[in-house]
DNA sequence: GCGACTTTGTGCGTGTGTTCACGAGCGGTA
DNA sequence: TACCGCTCGTGAACACACGCACAAAGTCGC
């Protein structure tokens, strides 16, 4: 997508606190269109906000139309007043004494993790996790197609998983680009880790999802999120040695 | 992960009364035993203790003897004063001049992560995901052996994986508590996911690590971390669509 | 034995994130 | 029309986390 419209410039958007409310535009801020303004949206309720565009989409389905910020927040697991915020980040207009339109609200939150458009994704290791991540069906559910697969077992290459054939991870530098892939996901061991992220950097992706337990190193403007089990299972062994003085319940997200 | 992170994850355990930490006594200098210091350990900093431990293992495997904050830290990517500052909060004991002795160390965040004892996981859902992760090898790999496996699919009861046998889930409340499981694993359909943590929690567990896209809701004292492709997968969206412009300069590794 | 060098441990300023509490706006109702 | 209850949006206080920079504490060379 092309840059959105008013992507707000640096002095603008360095200020932390939006003084209030847009003053400035009193024409129609109301159009159906999303309005636009984008100010920077806190890491955190980036996080969130694919939360509750999750249970929004299932509030659609069900036919309702508009949910205040408390059922929403329930459902999502979140405080209320926490949820409110994040909303009012990406420009929220929820209706005082009625609560967010449904649709209007999923439409926005899409917008703004840019799932309006479809995103090309390239899934590298087809071993026993990579296998399932093809498969999974909550991968393409969202917009998410994953249109090249890749592996270093030549037993593996020329096999074919959901219909997309895994081809040789030396192929890289050449599908990514004509696929459009913008999203890689490594999922070899760690020996290989590091090594396939290079040639998906070198091929212009610029955002990973690493599952493969090691550290990634990229140059500047390349995202990488990490998805570590033995990590995740590790934090549950503190609490369970723990766990005889109270502990409470937390959500990890981004983790 | 949810990782996270970086999400860093919300609040800690932090209930109001928490009596534990002894207010006034500054306790004596140096106890040589083993000073069981149970100050409580920050959350974001019990996610870097894994890290680092499985470099300290790698390194331990390479013969390394000791290692600097700086070398440490590099190998882990994070910042060494932030690298200092988590272990002193396990009573860490580096050598100022020298480092830190790997397998002292190492020993000490096994310690505190409470891996000195082996965990045993069940695993409830075996279907595209959870058999990949039933045999994932980082699973196993420190201590964590999973000792049961459930589904509900009748095709798949009976059947066995890395020579465990799936059960029905109805078996839940029987055999988690006979093979001493102290940490479950949702790998199940949404739909399902809150019910069989239901059985999970009745059945003892106190420690959840939830793959299933739903909220869980649990009584206090049970810890849920979530890990959610779906989300990791939207939180990268959003940052290609805002990657278009100019650097971005948050690289942001783990929550 | 002594000085210089190395590295830890931590106090502190800063920034980010979370929560509370309350004013403001909107729909419904008489 | 005027009131009333409901819910959003947000200012402000609080809690947590991060990273710098430096003193303390130890080792190494001579």
């Amino acid at each position: 997508m092309t840059v959105d419209g008013g992507v707000p410039r640096p002095g603008t958007a360095g200020s932390p606190a939006t003084p209030d409310a847009a003053p400035g535009t009193p024409a129609g801020p109301t159009p159906a269109a999303p309005a636009r303004r984008l100010a920077r949206v806190p890491g955190a309720t980036v996080a969130r906000l694919a939360v509750y565009l999750r249970v929004l989409t299932e509030m659609l389905a069900q036919g309702v139309r508009t949910v205040s910020s408390d059922v929403l927040a329930a459902a999502a697991g979140v405080n209320a007043a926490k949820l409110r915020k994040d909303l009012s980040h990406i420009g929220s207009s929820g209706v005082r004494g009625v609560g967010y339109d449904v649709s209007r609200l999923t439409a926005q939150v899409e917008s703004v993790l840019g799932l309006t458009r479809s995103h090309a994704v390239a899934l590298v290791g087809v071993g026993n996790l990579g296998h399932a991540l093809a498969g999974y069906g909550g991968f393409a559910a969202r917009g998410f197609g994953v249109t090249a697969l890749f592996d270093v077992d030549p037993a593996l290459v020329g096999t074919a998983i959901g219909g997309v054939e895994v081809l040789d991870v030396a192929e890289i530098p050449r599908v990514c680009p004509e696929r459009g892939v913008t999203i890689g996901v490594v999922a070899t061991p760690a020996v290989a880790a590091q090594q396939v992220c290079d040639a998906l950097v070198g091929a212009g992706v610029r955002s990973i999802l690493n599952f493969a337990p090691t550290v990634l190193s990229v140059p500047e403007g390349v995202e990488v999120r990490k998805v570590d089990l033995a990590v995740e299972m590790q934090i549950l062994a503190f609490h369970v040695s723990r766990g005889l003085d109270g502990a409470s319940e937390t959500e990890k997200v981004f983790g």
